[in-house]
RNA sequence: GGCCCUAUCGUCUAGCCCGGUCUAGGACAUCAGGUUCUCAUCCUGAAAACACCGGUUCAAAUCCGGUUAGGGUCACCA
């Protein structure tokens, strides 16, 4: 049987590096019917806090990666004490009598210094001197087990087929299968995946700016985006398809397929995947989501359909948080400079004369046809004699104030016809001022 | 510095295992043009890479060696 874990300490929140250890572990479960727990390891109280514990589990929930068990080494002493007796008793660990360091003893591994090979599934043969590693530390004392040890008790007790993770972790290795023989554990399959870098090529962290899970969430990146984004560095399915949801990683993953060479973080490609992902919600779900950041728009105008304002903005985002942005002129009045409302060389008195037939012939259309569709229609002709950009251009600024913005018939429909009437008027006599 | 890992367009990558089909493919970003004014969307196109040196071979991005460059790791943290 598979088995694959997530092993973060809580020493700091949910970041995009675990968040992908995660995935890579969570997707090669899934695909083999295995076992994929979530082990928090916790074993220096000083530095582990819940409030990180939450975040790891909580940013996990979000990106849709459930953990079949879940444990916490804290809750585990009795085991890695039993080991550690016996490790002692078999003289394969010791006392220690320190003269350095915070305390007068510590428990250490018998190091047999022995060459280690092992093979890693995404790198192949790796060889190490253990030698050089000396008598390491396994644990503070009896009560308090360290990492290596902590790690090594674990991924045996669970019955860890295949540890996924980061590369940082291949100088662990050699170490960590020192103390499985030692406890005769089996060796595990290794795949140590490439790191995620930042724009200067070093593993990816807080100085690179926002690397933590629940800040793209709070900006409004989908959780399939960050996903699909996160699952496509160091790893393609190897034809050229480039969006694929959680279902469809299940089904094609493959540990072969994954580079070795760490991988750039490139936020762009994140905001066009996001994009994507966004373009694709459904309209109710999308204004559901959009919720949080739009309160403007419920408070401010009742009138307003929403769901036409959030399909306006749907192929226009980014990110959820954007939602708000460049929208203004649906709530109150658009400012802006006459000159704004001339098309290119065109004249004043051209464009007053556009605004005021403009207004006569919206005026003919019922309250109730005031739509899209009937407004173009109502519109085009004239605009096609005129010359589109002129009667457009014109009709869009006095709508807006904006020099870009959606087009004209669709904002005129949102705001009414009472409104639209409204700002062709206060147009036309800011122009003939 | 020791040990370990890595090396295809600016970025993510396909191809490399099983040398010829690669005048090296795709995507993001960039630039240009088009689609009902602007923006966005959509479409078309352009520019853009096998780190270097040597070897093996009729033939190397692909195999071998070295160099260079980058990264990781060297705790009584995980």
């Amino acid at each position: 049987m598979i088995i694959t874990r997530f092993a973060p300490s809580p020493t700091g929140v949910l970041h995009l590096g675990g968040a992908r250890t995660a995935l890579f572990n969570f997707l090669f479960a899934r695909q083999n019917k295995g076992k994929f727990i979530l082990r928090i390891e916790d074993t220096d109280p000083a530095r582990s806090k819940k409030e990180y514990e939450d975040d790891i589990t909580n940013g996990l929930k979000w990106l849709g990666l459930e953990w079949d068990e879940f444990y916490r080494q804290s809750d585990r002493k009795e085991i890695y004490k039993k080991y550690l007796k016996k490790l002692i008793e078999e003289d394969k660990a010791y006392v220690s009598k320190e003269t350095r360091g915070q305390r007068e003893s510590v428990i250490r591994f018998r190091n047999p210094g022995r060459k280690i090979v092992f093979e890693d599934l995404i790198r192949g043969e790796i060889e190490f001197d253990t030698a050089e590693l000396g008598d390491f530390v396994i644990a503070k004392d009896e009560e308090s087990p360290l990492y290596h040890l902590a790690v090594v008790v674990d991924d045996f007790e669970m019955k860890i087929s295949h540890i996924i993770r980061g590369e940082d972790g291949i100088s662990n290795t050699p170490r960590q299968i020192l103390i499985q023989e030692a406890i005769k554990a089996p060796r595990p399959i290794y795949a140590h995946i490439p790191l995620i870098l930042g724009p200067d090529r070093s593993k990816l962290s807080k100085r690179h700016g926002a690397v933590s899970v629940s800040e793209y969430r709070q900006e409004g990146y989908l959780p399939e985006a960050i996903i699909n984004f996160i699952a496509f560095i160091g790893w393609n399915p190897g034809d050229e398809r480039e969006i694929l949801n959680l279902n469809e990683l299940i089904k094609d993953f493959s540990l072969e397929k994954v580079q070795r060479a760490g991988a750039i973080f490139n936020i762009q490609r994140l905001n066009w995947m996001s994009k994507e992902y966004i373009k694709k919600k459904d309209i109710d779900e999308l204004a559901e989501l959009c919720e949080p950041y739009i309160k403007k728009l419920k408070t401010q105008n009742s009138k307003l359909k929403i769901n036409d304002v959030i399909k306006l903005q749907q192929e226009r985002i980014n990110k959820l948080s954007e939602v708000g942005e460049g929208i203004d002129y649906f709530f109150e009045e658009p400012e802006y400079k006459k000159e704004l409302l001339i098309w290119r060389d065109s004249t004043e008195e051209k464009i007053a004369a556009h605004l005021e037939h403009l207004s006569k012939i919206l005026c003919d259309i019922q309250e109730s046809d005031f739509n899209k569709e009937k407004i173009k229609e109502a519109i085009w002709k004239y605009a096609e004699e005129q010359g589109r950009g002129d009667v457009l251009w014109s009709f869009r600024v006095a709508l807006t104030g904006l020099e870009k913005s959606p087009n004209p018939f669709i904002i005129a429909e949102i705001l009414g016809k009472e409104e639209t009437l409204r700002r062709l008027k206060i147009a036309k006599l800011k122009i003939q001022k």
